[in-house]
DNA sequence: GGTACTCACCTTAGCTGC
DNA sequence: GACCGCAGCTAAGGTGAG
């Protein structure tokens, strides 16, 4: 049966967000995000876009394009409340909706023809909507599956260029039969999966576009980026795509880091880090309602050389103390000298945690507590937190010497704010 | 010079047990 | 006991997406 999959993407969300609340910021480029030196570009309005600035920038360059640019902040707790509200939206069509980001969705609303017409018409109609409640605009991919949808999206989109802005269709439909028509024209990199890497492989062999790369022999391919990369990919060029529009999907890591404004050079300073992040990490295992076997500790040095070191443990873990004390003997491997820019801790191996112990007995035993008091005392800094905010209460250990600050994780996106 | 953050998935290598 | 092949697990790094 011939699905209808529909590809719903928010046209330079966040920045549209923010112009709802300044409408004089209206017609200038204006951009979100890296508003410290170290920081990228979160999204870029159309006007900005025609001086070259996008997503993924470094914030630098994008001043060296566009000097005349706004740089806003951001308010990443702002965007989730109005992609809440976007869904809401979607889900006057179809309950059948795959969260990809805050700013995109796929609908499979193969149920909802019959109700309210094609799948270009119920584009049509989530357009409307969102642009008269929410004042937003986003652009619809419509196609029998969920990777043709997404190009079909994209292909929706406004432009912008040295000329001008100029506006996208908002709806584009891959018919069925005429995914190849669509498809083998376009350049390779348009492929899910194609990126730097991979483009550079496949240039060797002499392909350019989609088309190109149908042509290729599977083996041919497999020698070139790998057995699971190559199947996938010539399936793809072949627009054979059969995944399902997933409704609940379960995370399989949870993890946190942050680049920073200035180097660290001393392994306490790296060790402070480590424990304000897995003190998130920690928040966000709890709030999931599961614990990790596996705990990484990823750290960046000042020339960007990357490494990792991850331990497994024999039972799930879910407080920031026993996140800590996995990331010990990591940390003990770790040669700060050169200078690190960037630290990052993350949980994956997900089961269940055994130990559960109320704060009861936490109180009442006078020894060194346990991990299950450990995680007694933590679900009640949660409960605190969420009375008093996320920065009401955390590990002092946490905090730099001669600072009464407590910064949680969380807050900064797109990089260190300010230098 | 100048490169964020979060997550998923793949590949390779090494180790262990059978 | 030494060796081989295989499977399964873990660690580390790479790639890609949004």
């Amino acid at each position: 049966m011939t699905r209808t999959i529909l590809h719903v993407d928010m046209d330079a969300f966040y920045v549209s967000v923010e112009l709802r609340r300044r409408p004089d910021l209206r017609g200038r480029p204006v951009v979100v995000g890296g508003t410290g030196s170290r920081g990228v570009i979160a999204a870029a309005s159309y006007e900005a876009r025609r001086y070259g600035v996008f997503s993924a920038m470094p914030s630098t360059r994008a001043r060296r394009l566009c000097p005349d640019a706004v740089f806003l902040p951001g308010d990443h707790q702002l965007y989730g409340e109005v992609s809440a509200q976007v869904h809401e939206i979607f889900h006057s069509v179809t309950p059948f909706i795959e969260p990809l980001a805050l700013d995109e969705a796929f609908l499979d609303v193969t149920g909802a023809v019959r109700l309210f017409g094609d799948g270009v018409e119920i584009g049509r109609r989530l357009r409307r909507q969102v642009r008269e409640q929410l004042e937003l605009d986003c652009s619809v991919g419509v196609a029998p599956n969920k990777f043709l949808a997404k190009l079909a999206s994209k292909a929706a989109k406004p432009s912008a260029g040295p000329d001008g802005v100029r506006p996208g269709p908002g709806v584009v439909e891959v018919r069925p039969g005429e995914e190849l028509a669509f498809l083998h024209p376009l350049p390779v990199k348009a492929l899910w999966g194609v990126g730097p890497a991979t483009l550079e492989r496949l240039s060797r062999l002499g392909v350019r576009t989609v088309g190109d790369l149908a042509a290729l022999d599977e083996p041919a391919l497999v020698a070139c980026v790998g057995k699971a990369h190559g199947h996938h990919l010539h399936e793809l060029s072949w627009a054979r795509d059969d995944r399902p529009v997933e409704v609940d999907r379960d995370p399989k890591s949870i993890g946190h880091e942050e680049t920073f404004s200035t180097d660290l050079h001393t392994l306490d300073e790296v060790r402070r880090e480590v424990v304000r992040l897995a003190d998130a990490v920690a928040s966000r295992l709890r709030a999931h309602g599961s614990g990790a076997r596996t705990v990484t500790l990823k750290v960046r040095f000042a020339g960007f050389e990357t490494i990792t070191r991850s331990t497994t443990l024999a039972a799930p873990l879910d407080t920031a103390h026993a996140i800590v004390a996995a990331c010990e003997p990591l940390l003990a491997a770790v040669d700060p000298g050169p200078g690190v820019r960037l630290v990052g801790v993350s949980c994956s191996n997900f089961g269940a945690v055994a130990e559960q112990l109320s704060m009861d007995s936490l109180l009442a035993d006078g020894g060194a507590a346990t991990e299950g008091e450990w995680q007694a005392a933590e679900e009640t800094l949660d409960a605190i937190r969420s009375k008093f905010g996320t920065a009401a209460i955390g590990p002092a250990s946490a905090i730099a010497k001669g600072s009464l600050r407590l910064v949680r994780k969380g807050a900064q996106q797109w990089g260190p704010d300010h230098d």
